[in-house]
RNA sequence: GGAGGAGUGCCUGAGCGGUUUAAAGGAACGGUCUUGAAAACCGUCGUGUGGGCAACUGCACCGUGAGUUCGAAUCUCACCUCCUCCGCCA
């Protein structure tokens, strides 16, 4: 959420951030509610300190014994009247408050301003990619080849894009989780958490799900709890509503989860293997921090996510996303893309981002600054460290061998309890 | 699921219809003292939202939401959470 104050104080520069993202994006309605929203507050704010000082003198004056009918009959009315205010400035805040709600983060100014992902930048390119003599086969092939995977029993016990790891695939999987949330507990400071699968709604506003993305998410319908689309959203409340000493900042927090997306609107995209799946496992790196620090924090935070990528030995990049493409509630973001033999390109496998205050304003998320005594918001950043089941995708790629067989890199090799995995 | 009890500021905790402007203590911060520190003493100290260049000041907030009343932290109702006991249960 944006503050209403910035909107206020800087509404051409807001807009022109705004319009970065998108053109069509505007404050000027939000601006519009603030100003009524403001006039009515003032006129109740007055007729309520009338109606304290008059109901204060009828308890002076009864305790003298005087009369006081008249006076009271006519609070009454002013009672009545204020109610009726009172009404108002409710509306105007939840107007407020939706409006709010649904503007998406301001992009940092260091965010290359571009439409689409086509002004994506590339920041860097680490690793070899290979150069196979034989033939390179899709992830889904070798995992159904080596009994690794079953997509189609998946499908009959769910329904398309769930898929079951059986044997050496679930070991696998299962390996990988446990090396990445080592490598990022041991070697990066993270505190490991496990947190809820299922999170409320204000939960989800708080991370900027809801109100604007309910068509992405599963919702119990007898509960109001929603399937997390990424642990970021039960990590990153777990201090919601809280003010932090500045002392205890910042926090590293790492959770590995599987996570629930409906993929509403991508019917027809990546239907086959890994890649996009309705459940998938991964994990995330979340982080707390003052505004001072997080521009730092973020470099590190994506750092520790490429680190997994240059110790499983997988060829990545890194990109910057453009303000036309970066994610409603983010302000700065890297992705990290690992190379899919088989598609023969760059795929996806983390998003690092900056949220700025934008995520800790919605979830009431704050620190004592020391400097000024007062709580501020605090800033979140998280990343991908990294997604599993992409992962999973890219080693039986890029270390399939001419026999079939798939090396397992090095640093997995103890998790999952072989070098190899063979026919 | 059933029966009781309880939710007050950063923390502990008083207040249970009317100068409450939410007592008191702790923590924190500033100061005095000290070679330095501790202790002691003095002072500051809730959050949100308005007005004002500012000093300052209005209003709201006592788990959440409704209601009663001239007036609600205080009374009523519903809900949420926690604690104790019972039942069920991996």
């Amino acid at each position: 959420m944006l503050d209403i104050k910035v909107i206020r104080e800087n509404p051409d520069k807001v807009n022109e951030l705004l319009k970065r993202r998108n053109a069509e994006l505007s404050i000027n309605e939000v601006l519009e509610i603030d100003k009524q929203r403001r006039e009515v507050q003032g006129k109740a704010d007055n007729l309520r300190a009338d109606r304290k000082n008059i109901s204060q003198q009828v308890g002076v004056l009864k305790k003298e014994g005087k009369d006081t009918t008249e006076i009271q009959e006519n609070v009454r009315k002013l009672g009545e009247e204020i109610k009726g205010l009172e009404e108002k400035e409710l509306e105007f805040n939840e107007k407020q408050k939706t409006l709010l709600l649904n503007i998406p983060n301001t992009p940092d100014e260091t965010t290359p301003v571009g439409h689409d992902e086509s002004a994506n930048t590339v920041i860097k390119t680490v690793g070899e990619v290979p150069q196979k003599s034989f033939e390179v086969k899709a992830h889904w092939d070798i995992g159904t080849e080596l009994d690794l995977l079953d997509f189609e029993r998946g499908v009959k016990i769910s329904e398309s894009r769930f898929t079951i790891y059986k044997g050496k695939g679930a070991r696998l999987e299962r390996a990988i989780i446990n090396f990445f949330l080592d490598v990022h507990t041991t070697d990066h400071g993270y505190t490991e958490i496990l947190p809820p699968y299922l999170v409320n709604s204000a939960s989800m506003r708080g991370t900027g799900q809801l109100p604007k993305f309910a068509q992405d998410m599963y919702k119990c319908e007898e509960e109001d709890l929603y399937l997390i689309p990424t642990a970021e959203v039960p990590v990153t409340n777990i201090y919601a509503n809280e003010i932090l000493n500045e002392e205890d900042l910042p926090k590293y927090m790492a959770a590995y989860t599987p996570c629930f997306r409906r993929e509403a609107g991508s019917a027809g995209k990546d239907t086959r293997g890994l890649i996009r799946q309705h459940q998938f496992n991964k994990v995330e790196l979340v982080k707390l921090c003052t505004p001072e620090d997080s521009p730092e924090e973020h470099e590190k935070l994506t750092r520790n996510a490429e680190r997994m990528l240059e110790l499983l030995e997988l060829p990545y990049r890194r990109i910057e996303l453009c303000t036309g493409d970066i994610g409603f509630s983010a302000q700065k973001c890297y992705d990290l893309e690992v190379w899919l033999p088989s598609s023969e390109c760059y795929r996806e496998i983390s998003s690092c981002s900056n949220f700025g205050d934008y995520q800790a304003r919605r979830a009431g998320i704050r620190y004592r600054s020391k400097l000024s005594g007062k709580p501020e918001f605090l800033h979140t950043i998280n990343g991908s460290g990294l997604a599993v089941g992409r992962t999973f995708a890219a080693i039986l790629e890029n270390f399939r061998q001419e026999d079939g067989s798939v090396l397992i890199p090095k640093v997995l090799q103890k998790y999952f309890g072989a070098e190899v995995i063979k026919k």
